[in-house]
DNA sequence: TGTACATCAGTGAACGCGCGTTCACTGATGTAC
DNA sequence: TGTACATCAGTGAACGCGCGTTCACTGATGTAC
């Protein structure tokens, strides 16, 4: 791969990254692939060879995002404590996550801008879910059985999280992001408390 | 007001109401002024006299719909039982709004396409929140007081709530809306009640 | 009650913009023999 | 090792589209006298 090369070499991750600057910068109603294009710097219609069209490349950007989020969640979870205590941090976890990458954290949940059917999103999604999911922890059961009642604790754990980061991220906790961040945390870990039967 | 007239009368409320149908029917990503306009039945330069732009319409509409989710919050109030009761009755609602109303409820929480300053807006998302809030009912104080304690039970209920509804639209329950819609409810109802200290 | 006139609320044609997409092409790479 | 050729991954010009917005205009309404 050189710099100079007609051939880009890896134009495929040169896109993904070039489409997180856009987003972080223009955020999702901004965002175009023409853009994209242009900050990888390569002509508008390279992208075609890559991804067969915007909603493609969001829908890879999301997996990515989603294997992040993933991966984020199981170093909180690596905390020395309780089960109460690992779940708080992995709550804190994705309180951050949802704060620090905003936009690609709304894309996650534009079913409007990406293919939910896409396997490698599907697997990334899932994935995050069985972290946050510590009783199946490590297993490769498939996500969602709805007829599970066991499943419940931890959608209600999910929910209260998710609610948390988006009120937060909306701006509901106050306009300056660190401290509607530093309440959402604070009341967020009281609610898991609450929630949580550290048995 | 006549329907032949060269003056509408009422292209305001028109105006609204064509951009509910655009929203329902093209979702956030698929509006635009134009459309609405044409369903209106007027030119596309015509809502320039009623709102200076799509934001502004946004806006007004987005205020519209908090006035109708403060409604149905206060109306899901008036079940009589314990104050437990009331609360999950609100959370149902709550739900139940953002499931009727899906395009319209991801709307109130776009930021990029509102004017989060607007008057009218802050008044009738702040009085959904009051209304969410029962511990100030009726009263008139000011909404998120940032440094009172008192506040964080209703910041919290408010979170569990929106992120059952959320996760719920977005289809993480299921992608039948009236299956993601009782699980979510029966969960909520429950985390509600671990929550609730119904003294 | 009638008239003059200002203001309000629309029309309709036109404009420029950025978008995604197409198409014929070309340079670089990989492979068969 | 060298050559021919297929395939891959780009270019760059062009297209049509719907968008928001502008502008000069006009019909209807309201008001002053």
């Amino acid at each position: 791969m050189s710099a100079t090369s007609y051939h880009h070499g890896d134009l495929r991750n040169a896109l993904l990254e070039a489409a997180r600057d856009v987003l972080e910068e223009k955020g999702l109603l901004g965002f175009s692939l023409r853009e994209t294009a242009k900050r990888a710097g390569v002509t508008a219609s390279a992208p075609k060879h890559h991804f067969t069209d915007t909603r493609g490349l969001l829908t890879a950007l999301s997996a990515l995002a989603f294997r992040e989020l993933a991966d984020e969640l199981a170093a909180a979870d690596q905390v020395d404590g309780s089960r109460a205590e690992r779940i708080v941090a992995q709550g804190r976890a994705y309180l951050s996550f949802s704060v620090r990458r905003r936009s690609l954290f709304e894309l996650m949940w534009q079913a409007d801008r990406l293919d939910l059917a896409d396997p490698e999103l599907l697997e990334q999604k899932s994935r995050a879910f069985r972290v946050l999911d510590d009783r199946v922890r490590g297993d490769s059961a498939p996500l969602l059985d709805d007829g599970d009642p066991r499943m419940a604790a931890t959608f209600t754990r999910w929910s209260i999280v998710h609610g948390f980061a988006h009120l937060t991220i909306e701006g509901s906790f106050g306009t300056d992001p660190t401290a509607a961040q530093a309440t959402a945390t604070a009341l967020l870990s009281a609610a898991l408390g609450f929630i949580v039967d550290d048995a």
